[in-house]
Parts: C-alpha cells; sequence; structure tokens
DNA sequence: AGCACA
C-alpha cells in the first residue's frame, strides 16, 4: 500500500521531523515554513512517544495543502528530510467548524453538562488572506516607506520578529530563495534581523515574498533593504 | 515507524 492513495484533506501530516527540536518552536517554525502555501488554522504537534516527530498542519483550502505536500516534499527542515503526506482525519478545528465536532467521550465521560457553543472559531488568524503560494506583499504597515527610501541592497533589514525568534529558523524561511547567504542576529538587539544574500536581484525576490509574512499569526515581518 | 486535536 503506498502512501499516496490517501486523498486530498486541507490537513497535512508531516514526519520524520527532527525530535530534538521542542514542541513550541517546533510549531511556530512549522507555522512559519507552511505560511507560504495559504493560511494556516492550526498546527498540531504532542511529544508523547507514540506522537514526536509528526505534526499536522491544517489549512483553509484544500489547495493549499496540495501545494505543500508537493513543493515541500523532502524539505530539510532542521536538517532532516519532511515526509509529507495527506491526513487520514479530519482535524478537530475544521470539525468545530463544520460544527461535526463530537468530543471523545468514546473513552473519557467529562461531558453531559453544558453544550459548549463556540461560535466564530477560526476567526483568529486575522489580517491576510491569500491561499495558493505567495504570502505577503500586500501587506500594510506604519513604517513601509522606510522601503521607498533605502535603495536596494543584497542585505535585507528585518524587523517585527517575536523575541524568541532564532536565526534558524530564519533561516528556514529565507534559504529557499536562490543566492541566500545568511542570517544574522544581533543578542543585544531581539526583535530584528539581517539576511544577507548574493545580490541586489535575488535579496529583492525574497523580499516581496516574504514581505509581511505572519511569524506568528500576530507578527508579521517587515522586510526593508538594509542601510549601506 | 508512528494519524491527533493536553
Amino acid at each position: 500500500m503506498l502512501t499516496v492513495d490517501i486523498p486530498p484533506n486541507q490537513t497535512i501530516y508531516v514526519k520524520n521531523l527532527n525530535e530534538k527540536v521542542k514542541k513550541e518552536e517546533l510549531k511556530r517554525s512549522l507555522y512559519a515554513l507552511f505560511s507560504q502555501y495559504g493560511r494556516i488554522l492550526d498546527v498540531v504537534a504532542l511529544k508523547t512517544t507514540k506522537l514526536r516527530g509528526q505534526a499536522w498542519i491544517v489549512f483553509s483550502e484544500i489547495t493549499a495543502a496540495s501545494n505543500a505536500v508537493r513543493q515541500m516534499q523532502n524539505f530539510p527542515f532542521y536538517d532532516k528530510p519532511m515526509r509529507i503526506q495527506y491526513a487520514k482525519g479530519k482535524s478537530d478545528c475544521i470539525a468545530k467548524a463544520d460544527n461535526t465536532f463530537v468530543p471523545k467521550d468514546k473513552r473519557r465521560k467529562q461531558e453531559d453538562k453544558t453544550e459548549k457553543k463556540r461560535d466564530a472559531p477560526q476567526a483568529t488568524n486575522g489580517v491576510r488572506t491569500d491561499n495558493n503560494g505567495t504570502p505577503a506583499a500586500s501587506y500594510r504597515n506604519g513604517r513601509s516607506n522606510t522601503q521607498e527610501t533605502t535603495p536596494p541592497n543584497n542585505i535585507l533589514f528585518v524587523q517585527n520578529l517575536t523575541h524568541d525568534t532564532t536565526e534558524d529558523m530564519l533561516q528556514l524561511l529565507f534559504k529557499q530563495f536562490p543566492g541566500f547567504k545568511e542570517v544574522r542576529m544581533i543578542d543585544a538587539k531581539p526583535g530584528i534581523a539581517f539576511v544577507e544574500f548574493d545580490d541586489d536581484n535575488q535579496s529583492s525576490t525574497a523580499m516581496q515574498s516574504l514581505q509581511g509574512f505572519k511569524i506568528t499569526p500576530q507578527n508579521s515581518m517587515a522586510i526593508s533593504y538594509a542601510k549601506k
């Protein structure tokens, strides 16, 4: 039985993940990495013996999931190639939006009390809607003019990162673009980073693709050219 | 290898 005959699902199942990565960082990095394919509704990862090294990423659109399965197949992530399939079942967060969600009192009975009505379950991801492909580009923020006033540079200046963003996480994002050289962060200045490419054209391409990229649901990267 | 929703 091949793994490829699982029918398309808006949730993808990823395995062969590096088990040394802490759960929160893993989820953040997966979120960051896969957001380029569309809006992510949820990332599920557990570290139990049965479930470590695996994760589920729930997209709002099946097309986004399909692109992710194809394009990120074997992508080296924390030094291990990701193995990606469609998930076999429906994610709880989808079922909740469907109203088809049934709590698992199959094995544990803790309900019977009140029925919980979760209104508007999924609006939390905010701001941008852009399924298949290209993350950002149209994001506006208060200092977007940095970009127009600073001339092109092969080095990008990235702002608005969460303070726990690591060089490794950014590298995962930026090294997908040709000409990538390195990410540099400054310990004394959390929340910003410099990303170097071979030339201006390559840095510009990466900037356009990742502009406004949501590193978390509430933090969008703001990218400009570094000053010379 | 391992398909869950801590």
